[in-house]
This record gives structure tokens, C-alpha cells and sequence, in this order.
DNA sequence: AAGGTAAACTATTCAGTGTAGTTTAGGCGC
DNA sequence: GCGCCTAAACTACACTGAATAGTTTACCTT
């Protein structure tokens, strides 16, 4: 129903917005119906539990990471504007204020137990595709990366070392024109080590 | 009074623990007590609240961390080593488990709240030793860095990018022997950059 | 006498439930 | 289109039970 679909999303973002703010075990279920505009019952009609709710928001995210992230490698377009396109697949969400708000709740809660941050952030840093995409450039004779997996690493930590880790305590993520700069010249670097042009 | 103070130690550990596992909101003071083996009443006799004591924790890390940061130029002695040395000084706290773990709970702390963050962020990073350093050197005609400042973000970012940020999520700190090779990179880097030698 | 212990106690917050009543949207006869 | 019905979804609110910050009291140890 559209209605009952409405409310979910008000609650979705409300509670966003409250495990923002207050982390999950400072998080109220009472605020978030209060925020969400919606009787607490309604709340638990959707999402069955707190520990329901959190799970489904870290899923929408995660979701949203891997939907921004299916880039393949196309062997009939020059590499090096393919690999723009790769970093600024992650750049966008890098530069997108409420994908960062989200990151940084989920590594707010996840970084106390290393064990749920490794996975979380196995769930968040999608190095697969970038790997997938240098092995098969490799094996198209457009790079020359014996390892494609540290490439794919290198790639991915030239990108995040300077527009996520430098940016996870400020309220402001770094702008597109910031992030182009990123792109260019990661991708630089990346060509410099392994680029057969 | 020496058992006294021994009690104290006892509860600044389990209370590290404690915020450490479950986040502030998530620690109990019964908790604490009972690991730190001691009655309820006495951690209150030591820590008048909850958020006295927290407070007391970071506080204890602050000045680990300025006391570790002690490091003036010396006119006398070669620009590389004392840039070596300020490079460990950083380095010596990035290889500490207990360190990381504690910087990793302030983290998760404040990584919510933009604002505490950015103050947190500026007592637990001492550009301004780095930057007093930088700014003699240069006076002093051993090296040759127009922007102090710069200089000394680039040297700590150098050694932060790969000796803190990629550890926050895992348990393990990078070892002495790969945090040598950071050091020898960014101190390279740097002669490499402002060196007159 | 100084500091510690143990355990009960207060007051509050909060996750989650139960219930009785209300809104909404769509179907159906007309 | 119009009134009427139904069922699902929502609301308001009181309630339970558990956890928890912080206090009090009476007693113990060195």
C-alpha cells in the first residue's frame, strides 16, 4: 500500500537520523516513532525490533554500495577513461552528504568490535569489482598488474586515503571539483605503475 | 595511598574495557565494577559519574599523547634523524595496541558528532609539534618549507594514511618493522620535498 | 580512622506489548 | 458519480519488565 509505504520511509528516515545522532544504544524507539510522525505501534508493525530496524538500514546501504558499484570492463573502450569512470563510481558516493552521514553511523557502531568492522567493511569496500576489473584489463593487455588484487588495493586506498578517512570527522564531505582531483590523479598513478599506452 | 591508588588503576582498566566493548551509552557502572573487582560504591568514591569518568579516560589519553609528543629541533644535531625521531615518536603510539584500542574508542565516541570530533580530533593530533619543528628547521636553513603548516599536515598525513587510518577497523596495529618503512618513506619524502641537504 | 565491601533501594529510561478505537483505500451495488 | 461496507493499516496510551545511574546503610579491614 502507498500509504503503508510512506510511513516506512518516514520511520526508515527517522531513525537514520536518530542512530546519527545518538548511536544505537543511545537511540530511542519512542523518538523515532516521535520523529517518523507515527504511533510507536506502527513502528514495530514495520520492523519487528530495534535490532530489525538497524539491520535494515545497514542493509540499505550496503545495497546502495553494490548498486553504484556494477562496473564492468569493456575491452572495446580505451582504459584510461574507464578507470575514471571506476573511481568516480566511488567518488559519488564519497561526495554524497547523506551516504557519508550513513558511513559514518555504521563505522561509529561497528568500529568497538573489530570483528564486525572487518566485515562491515569487507560489505563496504567492494575491492571485488575493482579486482575483477584489473584482472580482466590484464588479461586484455591494457595493464600490466601481475597482482591485480594489490592494484585493485592501491587503487581503492589512493581514492579513500584522501576523500574518506581525511573526512569521516568532519560534517563536510569533499566537493566534486575536490574529488576530481582525486580521480585524476589516482588514475594517474595507477597508469604510471601499470599502464601499457 | 597506594591501595588506593592501585583501586583507581583497576577501574580506569575494566572502564576501558567496558567503554571499549559497549560504547558509552552501553557501558553499565555494574560492569565496571565487578571487573574491576571492586564495590559500585568505591567507583564512585573515585569517579563521582559516568561522564566524569570517561572524561578522565580521555583525558589520560591526551596527555599520553602530548607527553609522547615532547620533541624539540635541536640546531645541533642532522635534520634527518630528528625528523626520524619525531616520525617514531607518532609511530611508537600507532604500533601500541592499548593506544589503538583507546583511540579507537574515542573514536567511535565521537565520530557521530561532527563537532566534538573535529576537537578531538585536534587534541589527539599534535601538528603544532610538528609545525614548531618544521618552522625552526626552516629558520634555521636545514630545510627549506615555505608553508610550515603544509609541511607538517603532509609529514603527520604521510605517516597517518598508513600507519592509523587502515588499522582503526582491525584489531592488529602494523608492526615496528612495517612502521620503520613508514617512517623511512615519509621521512624521504619529505627531505625529498623541503630537504637542503 | 580511612577506605573498602555488599546489598538493598530509588528513580528513571526504555524496549516491546496489548487494546480499543480511528483512518484510509478500495470494492460493490446503485 | 455516490453512499456504504470491509479490512488493513494506523493511533493513542497505558502497561510490563528489565536495565541502569546513582545513593544509602550497615558492616569490614588494615
Amino acid at each position: 500500500m502507498a500509504l503503508s509505504e510512506e510511513k516506512q520511509k518516514q520511520i526508515v528516515d527517522a531513525a537514520i537520523a536518530e542512530f546519527q545522532e545518538k548511536g544505537y544504544a543511545g537511540a530511542s524507539m519512542d523518538r523515532i516513532s516521535c520523529r517518523a510522525n507515527v504511533s510507536k505501534r506502527t513502528v514495530y508493525n514495520h520492523f519487528e525490533s530495534k535490532d530489525v530496524l538497524f539491520s535494515a538500514i545497514i542493509q540499505r546501504l550496503a545495497d546502495r554500495l553494490n548498486a553504484a558499484l556494477e562496473i564492468a570492463y569493456d575491452p572495446d573502450r580505451p582504459i584510461r577513461p574507464q578507470l575514471e569512470r571506476l573511481a568516480w563510481a566511488e567518488g559519488d558516493l564519497l561526495t554524497d552528504p547523506d551516504f557519508m552521514k550513513l558511513a559514518r553511523m555504521v563505522m561509529g557502531e561497528t568500529i568497538r568490535d573489530p570483528e564486525l568492522a572487518a566485515d562491515m567493511n569487507s560489505r563496504m569496500t567492494k575491492t571485488a569489482v575493482f579486482e575483477e576489473f584489473m584482472a580482466r584489463a590484464n588479461a586484455d593487455g591494457k595493464l600490466h598488474a601481475p597482482d591485480p588484487q594489490l592494484a585493485a588495493e592501491q587503487f581503492l586506498g589512493l581514492i579513500k586515503s584522501q576523500g574518506f578517512y581525511p573526512r569521516i570527522f568532519t560534517d563536510a564531505p569533499v566537493s566534486r571539483e575536490e574529488m576530481a582531483g582525486i580521480v585524476d590523479r589516482s588514475v594517474e598513478m595507477i597508469m604510471k605503475s601499470y599502464g601499457r599506452e
